[in-house]
RNA sequence: AGGGCGUUAGCUCAGUUUGGUAGAGCAGCGGACUCCAAAUCCGCAGGCCGCAGGUUCGAGUCCUGCACGCCCUGCCA
């Protein structure tokens, strides 16, 4: 068997609201990938994952849904791409078991992330441990070729590749014929997302911008990005303003420029420019970026069930790739 | 597996000796100030006190069981 056609693979965590730095980071390159790879995008909403954190279950359900809604308002194309529940396919915890069988303890244990949260002191569970493990499988069933990751997911799909040939030299697959296919990561431009402390956008720092926000509730956010003391109308630095490098994401370079300008100079237009100024344009960006994809939101509120047909055909199409990897995984094990 | 210690607000912990209206700091939220923030000031909110029984007029506090965590010892290899 020769190697499958190009497909994209990526996950997402159901965790939480998701924010501008899920979006910059990963929902946008996705909704690209689907232009490029049409009908070979898998995309799932990773719930078994999830479950290494999450201790409520209405919440779980609600998160997943709305992970759902929010990729489908930002234009994913269901004709393009598959967006589907982790969970529709429990093959994927069997291969995983399988995989767990040919992954030698020293592998995990390199795992930056992984030591990173342990060091940062959270009790791993087991699941915590593996979730690479998970992960693997998840790539692996759909023979994935292509897997978006920012920087900090390199190392998993590594462990991918590793797994994937440590099964295949296990269970003697022809050289020409693997079981399990090693995928290549493509490394996102994954822009710098800076949250409202001037940290790292992420919901674990609590410094987050939701995609939707609007309204008041923006200003509110928006307002409590941190600033230096520059007084008005005095020379701003661009460079390490983290309101000018959220405002950059939405702005085209000339564009981008011109708001440089008004930061050198502290003026736009004669008139003083400053910080709070800079706000309110972001405001705005942020507001007119998404106003097309607040809109089919509020329709896929009001309309869970087309939600729900979208998950439920798309883990259809995957199952029937999964279950045939599965197939293939289990004969040259010896299972059947 | 046995023993010791621990589990109280989002976080770090006090309150257990002597049973009597659950507290502090930080974080958070609101307001003042500021072009906006920050800092500062004012204010607010925050809790099945791990779970389940028991004693008591009354249990965060005493007793029993259980769960989870850390440490020591043992067992297995």
């Amino acid at each position: 068997m020769s190697r499958p056609t190009a497909r994209v693979l990526s996950g997402i965590q159901p965790s939480g609201q998701l924010h501008l730095g899920n979006y910059f980071g990963a929902i946008a390159q996705h909704i690209a990938l689907q232009e490029r790879y049409p009908g070979e995008c898998f995309y799932f909403i990773a719930d078994y994952h999830a479950l290494t954190t999450v201790r409520d279950a209405d919440a779980l359900r609600a998160n997943v849904h709305d992970v759902a809604v929010t990729y489908l308002a930002l234009g994913l194309d269901p004709e393009k791409a598959l967006l589907f529940r982790q969970s529709d396919v429990p093959e994927v915890t069997e291969l995983a078991w399988m995989l767990s069988c040919v992954t030698g303890m020293g592998l995990l244990e390199r795992a930056h992330s992984y030591k990173d949260k342990v060091a940062k002191g959270i009790r791993p569970s087991v699941g915590l441990f593996t979730y690479p493990v998970l992960m693997a499988a998840d790539i692996l069933i759909y023979d994935a070729t292509v897997v978006p990751v920012g920087k900090d997911q390199v190392q998993h799909v590594e462990m991918t590749q590793d797994m994937a040939t440590h099964f295949n030299e296990a269970f003697g697959a022809p050289k020409d014929a693997p079981y399990l296919h090693r995928p290549e990561v493509l490394l996102s431009p994954t822009p710098y997302v800076p949250g409202i402390d001037g940290n790292k956008m992420s919901k674990s720092y609590g410094n987050t911008i939701p995609i939707f926000a609007s309204g008041k509730s923006l200003k509110k956010i928006v307002g409590r990005i941190v600033t230096d003391s520059t007084p008005l109308g005095e020379p701003l630095p661009a460079d390490r303003c983290n309101v000018f490098a959220l405002l950059s994401l939405f702005l085209e370079p000339s564009e981008r420029e011109e708001v440089r300008t008004w930061y050198r100079t502290g003026r736009r237009n004669g008139e003083p420019f400053g910080y709070g100024h800079a706000k309110k344009l972001l405001v705005e960006k942020i507001e007119e970026h998404f106003a097309a994809a607040r809109a089919r939101r509020a329709e896929l509120e009001a309309d869970p069930d087309r939600v729900e047909a979208v998950l439920r055909r798309s883990a259809e199409r995957a199952r029937q790739v999964a279950s045939s990897t599965l197939d293939r995984c289990r004969r040259a094990c010896g299972i059947r």
